[in-house]
DNA sequence: ATTCATTTTGTTATGTTATATCATTTTATT
DNA sequence: AATAAAATGATATAACATAACAAAATGAAT
């Protein structure tokens, strides 16, 4: 079964504290608001169309700081929409993966916003929107995490020169307890 | 749609080469074989028990160096056993991958079989029979290599320890091109 | 050897994730 | 306003995986 959604009694102002490992004054309608204007950015920018949809899509995807799954979006949308059909919520998460402002877990099989799809073109190898994420997973408390690391882009960088394999694309997914979890 | 399956009229021996990135003079039989003897090895040192069945979804599993769907085996059994349900798929491949015998790719959401269960005691963290796996998979051949880079492995170690997370479970898949499917 | 508990396998049904296909609507362009 | 392209709606189905319970095989203890 999927990962229960957080109660929506519990989540009223959509801003409680779904936490990147628990940091402290986490405002987290502050930080969708961010996600939701960068993404406005960087479609701009690029030329995609966040349509309103989408766009309700991404901001559902950030309710939380946990991965979300497609059917749990999809049944968020019906309550909105009515029927809705699970096209509608792939085709928006195609989209926003394609735009690099969703990604993908594939060992969760859920999807999770992406903090920072607008400054990262730098390692936007293909001129997609894509860039390579890593994460860490608390499987304590659902969290998933964002981290950039130069030794392990090293490390990977070096595995595929010295095997002389062309990286197109990257799941880096590390499962455990977070700090505050081990508690 | 699963990828397709080699055809068996090009395989009828079962030693074609189905290869970890062309190797030149890959013997496939031997390759299995050694396979096979190793999990006998795992299975009489740790207690688990191999059964024909289990055996045999091995030994299906190692027919190429390719990852292969669950669903697939079931097809290769269903032709050698008549009427086989997912159920005795999966619980074959379960134990396989407790064993640390075989892998599953989570970006695939498919199996491959592990070259050094027997020999890589020494990373196996819980005293169950898995160790974390790293692959290189290859989208034009298809095939998956795991590789071990001590590199890799000191990243991924330093970014637990710099962050506090205590790693369970590791899902490091990198796709592209291998060396050879680049020419 | 027989009993008993445990493990493995068989069987049926269903749950979960994802996509193919074609119709309709919306948007951008001419 | 006409047209082409992009996005969404709608229906159906494919692909991957597990729950639950029955039957059979195995191992251990008497």
């Amino acid at each position: 079964m999927r990962q229960n959604l957080e109660n929506p009694a519990e989540n009223s102002a959509e801003n409680r504290v779904e936490n990147p490992f628990a940091q402290p004054g986490h405002d987290h309608a502050s930080c969708v608001s961010a996600a939701l204007d960068g993404a406005e950015a960087v479609c701009a920018r690029r030329g995609g169309r966040l349509t309103p949809l989408r766009r309700r899509v991404l901001e559902l995807v950030w309710r939380s700081h946990r991965p979300v799954g497609a059917y749990d979006l999809l049944a968020l949308l019906q309550d909105e929409r009515g029927r809705v059909a699970p096209p509608t919520v792939y085709r928006a998460l195609d989209f926003l993966c394609a735009q690099g402002l969703v990604h993908r877990l594939d060992s969760l099989q859920a999807f999770i916003g992406c903090g920072h799809a607008n400054a990262s073109d730098d390692s936007d190898r293909d001129g997609d929107g894509q860039h390579p994420a890593h994460f860490l997973i608390c499987q304590d408390c659902g969290a998933a995490v964002e981290v950039r690391d130069g030794q392990l882009d090293g490390a990977i960088s070096h595995l595929a020169g010295r095997t002389g394999f062309a990286i197109a694309d990257e799941t880096v997914e590390l499962r455990g307890r977070c700090a505050d979890c081990q508690n």
